[in-house]
DNA sequence: CAGCAGCTATCACAAATCGTGATAGTCTGG
DNA sequence: CCAGACTATCACGATTTGTGATAGCTGCTG
């Protein structure tokens, strides 16, 4: 099992570009050093460096490694950072992230009314996909995230519905699946796929890849734009797809069983693992106001 | 200094319950388990859990780190997957990555031609900030990006030029700088900034935070959507904002000394540390054809 | 209420790991 | 060729880790 101080020393070595080096910056023995070195190779049974010359280079397998091993020390500092953070005071910022395909004019104007009523507090949106935003909110990068739902139970968060997102299959008319009158899966799976995939390579469970070749991407923004360069099909927001439909530059495919595509639930995650307080409070009870019915932004009765 | 072995702990304790049930799980004496509890909340200088009743209960500190030491724990995963798959072979997929505010309908009917002269490769688009694009690339997740280029020497990638993109300052019509014939920076301090900022919390050397008040946003998209909604002036590029600008929905601001906006360097990022094939080779001389003028994607002569 | 099961903490001890300083051998540039 | 800088190994002491035994506490059940 290697240790953070060893990832901490093979990067450091990358960075000085000599053990010694290395040693002198992290005021160790050189020895020390060496012996670290060895024992991470060790330990992942892998070779990081050369040492035929008279200072070090990185092997193939130490350059692929060397990224991660950065991440990870990253990741450390900012455990360190939450530490130092916790021991004093509040904070002064509010995180919201975003599912890019929920994101249009009416809710930004929406949040925007926060302006005026915390005119200290900094806000941050986020945009991003659905699995990110809830691992952000998992993770308390975010202290609320507002999503597509699986129905999976969710650990740490609050939740809330919204509402619900129709989602649609779509191809370029001059895609030879157009000129279906039903289209099966069958038929589907003989073309590219343009499949949503977030940033962990997760993909949503109700568009994921079916067909044997695919592309991807982590905006459905993008896809839209690839089925309409005739790249694919793929299933997408009709709040996003809708003035694509109506202008003849992309057309929803009948798929057997789903005429009206695919509906699915909209709701806001609120994290646990940040502390509340007014202003937090004050944006859920905003959202609360609202609703999401299938194309717009409404306010509730 | 902690150990990787007890924030495993850490978050077994969390996930099963007890001391004695991680240790059942972790094949390990319940009595290590205690000692490395107490010794990481030594290390750290916090008490993790409460230990009043018959079993742990986390505290709120406790609750704030678990997040981190998940992600720790993640990517150490990613860490030993990678030593893995470095004892196996190839992989089939390319990914890009690019900034959001660079991605239009020309760039991806530019890149869509790949997928008839590459119809197996399975290719990603992921769209992000320019910070997070270049760390992706530098971490390899990314094989190519496509960013703003702020000057500094990139390490372990290549780099070439693809053009330039012209940044302006804007804010509502109805905003007061919008009544200024020349907008000074002092001006510009005294309202609310909608700054743009990546996940990893980086702000662009050139669209940084002036005011005392901001809101974040990480999308130029949103920033202009924020404009629109009176929250604030922000710094976007001229290509996303041309659009509102005609239609009177934001104006251009007339910044003393930057009357044409903020010039800025396009170009892309090629990864050294994923291996490189025939496909990316024809990535990059595809991209190498065109060029970014201030407003549009153009075929070089 | 008493007994029992399951919990955490502490102790003693052995094993493992870590870090230092000394030393030897190799490489590189002047 | 020589001096300086490099890495590797060794011996050793210090520190950390893990086990098993033990003691004390909590919560449930009859």
């Amino acid at each position: 099992m290697y240790s953070l101080e060893q990832l901490k020393i093979f990067v450091t070595v990358c960075e000085t570009g000599s053990f010694s080096a290395a040693a002198r910056q992290l005021k160790r023995a050189q020895s020390g050093v060496s012996q670290s070195i060895a024992n991470l190779e060790i330990a992942i049974d892998k070779t990081l460096f050369n040492r035929d010359k008279n200072t070090p280079t990185l092997t193939e397998q130490g350059i692929a490694l060397l990224p991660i091993a950065k991440s990870m020390l990253h990741q450390q500092q900012n455990f360190d950072q939450k530490v130092q953070s916790l021991a004093q005071g509040e904070e002064h910022e509010l995180v919201i992230a975003i599912d890019e395909s929920l994101v249009n004019q009416v809710l930004i104007k929406i949040l925007s009314s926060l302006a005026e009523q915390f005119p200290i507090t900094h806000f941050e949106l986020v945009i991003a996909s659905t699995f990110d935003v809830e691992n952000m909110v998992k993770e308390g990068e975010a202290q609320i995230g507002i999503v597509y739902v699986d129905g999976e139970l969710k650990v740490d968060m609050d939740f809330f519905t919204l509402g619900h997102a129709r989602f649609l299959t779509i191809a370029s008319p001059t895609h030879s699946l157009a000129n279906l009158s039903i289209v099966e899966e069958a038929d589907l799976k003989l073309h590219r796929q343009c499949v949503h995939r977030s940033n962990q390579k997760k993909e949503l469970w109700f568009s994921y890849k079916i067909s044997p070749t695919a592309w991807y991407a982590n905006t459905h923004k993008a896809l839209i734009e690839l089925v309409k360069q005739n790249v694919g099909w793929a299933v997408v927001p009709e709040l996003l797809a809708t003035q694509y439909i109506e202008s003849g530059e992309v057309m929803s495919l009948p798929v057997a069983h789903e005429y009206d595509g695919w509906l699915t639930v909209v709701g806001c995650l609120v994290s646990r693992s940040r502390s509340s307080g007014p202003v937090l409070l004050a944006v859920t009870q905003l959202l609360q106001q609202y609703s999401l019915a299938e194309k717009q932004w409404i306010q509730r009765a």
